[in-house]
DNA sequence: GAAATAGTGTCTATCAGACATTATGGC
DNA sequence: GCCATAATGTCTGATAGACACTATTTC
């Protein structure tokens, strides 16, 4: 990143970033969690101009003395939004628009994140935030700026990715049985899937370590608790399931 | 986006976004084409500090005054730069940190975009232009910024995609032959294909629409011209290509 | 033993890979 | 006819879906 490049350095020194005018730049985040057997969004109820009392996505501006990237920036509002530290977090897209904010021009980029939902413990942060129900691709009710085209962008991205991939395993707490993650597939994906299938596709996806405790359910046969091997490596299904099963 | 919210008015009347400190912002393209049996890519010798002289991906400050979006500020710099109207353009990601320029704290939203090298018209504008073959997922000379980063990010999206989307038909004219489409695949994924096979899966997702008139090549049986049916819809093989074919 | 849930075995349809075969042009 | 390339046909192996069956717990 350093240029030793003839002139670069007294270019450098004469550069101010103020000369040229530039759009306003935000983070927001899409957390999403599984609970009460239903797909939950994060959201907030702003509490200043503009939107001030609507409903909205966590987030807000990008701080250049704060952040050091803008990846920095996302992590710091998942830890004061959702008091989380490090779940699974992905870059989803960035909107940029004259006129998705009236306060003029400005881009957001936006993640989302993906955590268990007993891991999350909200701040009573500034902003009033809950979990709400997805149906669909939306929630019961406005959002502010452009957030429910975000959101929607954000739910179908989320279905798609556990057509060919592991990532729901982030949704659920570290130790789960097969079943609870079939079941977690399931409220995603809208749509049953078959018990056997599913178990040979995450057994021989080999991601899967077998703990030896068992845990109890309320009825029937006790199932084998798992914990995901690699937190890490993203790993990826040969094949993707079938939208069109059953 | 108008929103009925007392004060919310008189908020925006007093609202300055020069209170905040906000990052630059700037958009870069990948231009991707073949030519010659190998990827290319559209790259600048850059005019101005920093990186003066050195080669990297064509873009630019976002200019609030002349572009609607930053999806729009894209399609402007992929006609000045490339000379191009509307081939394939999609968002890439956004990459942001205070280092990874050094006037300053800047994010740069990348796209990609596809074309056939006929339909490029390198205008002589202020940036010396050429298209450089890539190797691997590189360039054969140093990039400034964190470029050559995002040129390997660029690569790896399109291979990833092209295992399961037409995206390729984008690389070629309007009228192309199953040869010539596979040989596009071939070049890119870096891998023989089996001929039958492509062309079963071509023919199956019914996205090509047969030319009465033929092509002739030097040698051979002349081969069959298509015309790709729906450009604005983006279809997805239902099989992923295996990287392990052979 | 009944109910409930976990986990396994097996059949089948589908489809990609491999490769042989046929088709159609130039010379 | 020969060569080169395009296009088709057929076999096979892998695997997802379907579903029957077994296993293990609580009551």
């Amino acid at each position: 990143m350093i240029a030793a490049n003839p002139g670069e350095a007294e270019f450098l020194r004469r550069y101010d970033a103020s000369w040229y005018e530039k759009p306003s730049f935000t983070v927001d985040l899409v957390i999403f969690t599984v609970r009460d057997e239903h797909l939950h969004v994060l959201l907030v109820k702003r509490a200043e101009h503009p939107f001030k009392g609507c409903w909205a996505l966590p987030g807000g501006f990008l701080d250049p003395r704060r952040d050091a990237s803008v990846d920095a920036c996302a992590a710091r509002k998942l830890v004061e939004e959702a008091g989380v530290r490090a779940p699974y977090l992905e870059q989803l897209k960035t909107y940029g628009s004259r006129d998705r904010d009236p306060r003029g021009w400005t881009a957001t980029t936006v993640y989302f994140a993906l955590m268990a939902s007993a891991s999350v413990r909200l701040r009573g942060n500034q902003a009033e935030a809950c979990w709400v129900g997805v149906r669909g691709d939306r929630v019961d009710f406005d959002l502010g700026f452009d957030h429910a085209r975000i959101l929607a962008d954000a739910v179908e991205r989320l279905r798609s990715k556990l057509e060919y991939t592991h990532i729901a395993v982030h949704l659920l707490p570290e130790e789960f049985t097969l079943p609870e993650l079939q079941r977690t597939y399931e409220i995603i994906l809208q749509q049953p899937l078959d018990k056997s299938s599913f178990r040979r596709r995450v057994v021989q996806a080999d991601m899967l370590e077998e703990l030896t405790g068992k845990q109890r359910d309320g009825f029937g046969r006790p199932a084998q608790l798992y914990r995901f091997r690699d937190y890490d490596r993203q790993t990826f299904f040969p094949r993707s399931i079938s939208r069109h099963a059953r």
